[in-house]
DNA sequence: CACTCACTAAACATCC
DNA sequence: TGGATGTTTAGTGAGT
């Protein structure tokens, strides 16, 4: 494990801000930092013709761009056509597969947190099996907790949370929490405290929800949180394919999305392949800023981004990952 | 073997 | 006053 995620407030981190409670606003919160910080040139099958680019001017590079600007931007979806994909800016030699079984891993399950005697077994500890939250909820999550945490808070409009409103995003995405010890919610917050990446916004009193602060990722680190992420060792039923399939209905009608090395997907996004749950899979695309285009048939939150019909308001998805599970991902259509 | 990282536990202080 | 929150320290285990 690479120096990525500095655990203790160090120089090297990263982070970006806001959070929020409801994932129904989950394509309502756009930075117009983040889409100004990345400069990648957006698919063509992929374009939205949901609006024009807010921002022709050139990107300021990581760490340029001015903090306060984004908390205003956060109910635009520019983001979402824009495509800025944060993983182009890493560039081929991280590039890496990912595999179903990739065995083990997990940041978090592989470490010397499962010997406790109170902790739940962690069934990811024995790597046979991708980590999927809604069929394995006992599985401890292949995230540390610098990634939970970051994966919360990048999924709140605001881009800020709160410490309860992030224990209870974890909760609610990953089951494998509400049988473990509370030690995890002292966890977070040690996370928190000690990890750089996380800044404690100071609360107006007059809207004060109760105790503690709101918490935010520190623009300056962001970068390296997603690197952590980029590093889990699988991501939720990650498929490579070995070779390209073979026409559009060929990976139309697969349950996972087509990927293999090489493909411009592949290279695009840095091999990392993020299939899960919707809900998952929409906070993965959030947080690299990748086009979500979802087949979702039988659903009534079927967003066919890719025939122009998604608006932005309509554009919510389940708020609960129980009652869209990943099973309902029928297809994931990609530029390829 | 040293170092780093991630996690856990605990103590303590502060705030509501 | 109790609980939640935030900070700090210590220790462990695994990876590099």
């Amino acid at each position: 494990m690479g120096p990525v995620m500095p655990p203790s407030k160090k120089p090297e981190a990263s982070g970006i801000s806001v959070a929020s409670a409801s994932l129904s606003h989950l394509y309502q919160a756009s930075s117009l930092q983040e889409a100004e910080e990345l400069d990648l040139a957006f698919p063509a099958p992929l374009a939205l013709p949901l609006a024009p680019l807010t921002d022709g001017a050139a990107k300021p590079e990581k760490g340029t761009s001015t903090p306060g600007m984004e908390d205003e931007e956060l109910t635009n979806l520019n983001w979402l056509h824009e495509s800025k994909n944060l993983l182009n800016s890493f560039g081929d030699p991280v590039l890496r597969s990912v595999s179903p079984v990739g065995g083990e891993g997990g940041v978090v399950g592989n470490r010397g947190d499962r010997d406790h005697d109170n902790m739940p077994p962690s069934p990811i500890a024995g790597g046979d099996l991708p980590y999927d939250a809604d069929r394995n909820p006992n599985c401890k999550p292949p995230y540390s907790f610098s990634c939970l945490i970051f994966m919360a808070i990048e999924d709140a409009p605001s881009k800020r949370l709160p410490v309860k409103e992030i224990y209870t995003w974890i909760l609610e995405h990953f089951s494998y929490f509400a049988n473990a010890p509370t030690g995890w919610k002292n966890s977070v917050r040690h996370n928190l405290s000690l990890n750089k990446c996380f800044k404690k916004v100071d609360k107006d009193r007059s809207q004060s929800i109760g105790k503690g602060s709101l918490w935010c990722i520190d623009p300056e680190y962001r970068q390296n949180l997603i690197q952590a992420l980029k590093k889990t060792p699988y991501h939720p039923h990650a498929q490579v394919f070995s070779t390209p399939p073979t026409s559009p209905q060929a990976y139309q009608s697969m349950s996972s999305p087509p990927l293999w090395p090489g493909s411009p997907f592949f290279r695009r996004n840095g091999g990392v392949l993020l299939q899960g749950t919707v809900t998952q899979t929409l906070i993965l695309y959030r947080i690299f800023s990748l086009p979500p285009l979802f087949h979702v048939p039988s659903s009534p939150l079927t967003p066919l981004v890719h025939q122009g019909e998604l608006k932005p308001p309509s554009f919510h998805v389940s708020h609960s990952p129980q009652s869209c599970r990943s099973g309902d991902v029928d297809s994931f259509a990609y530029a390829l």
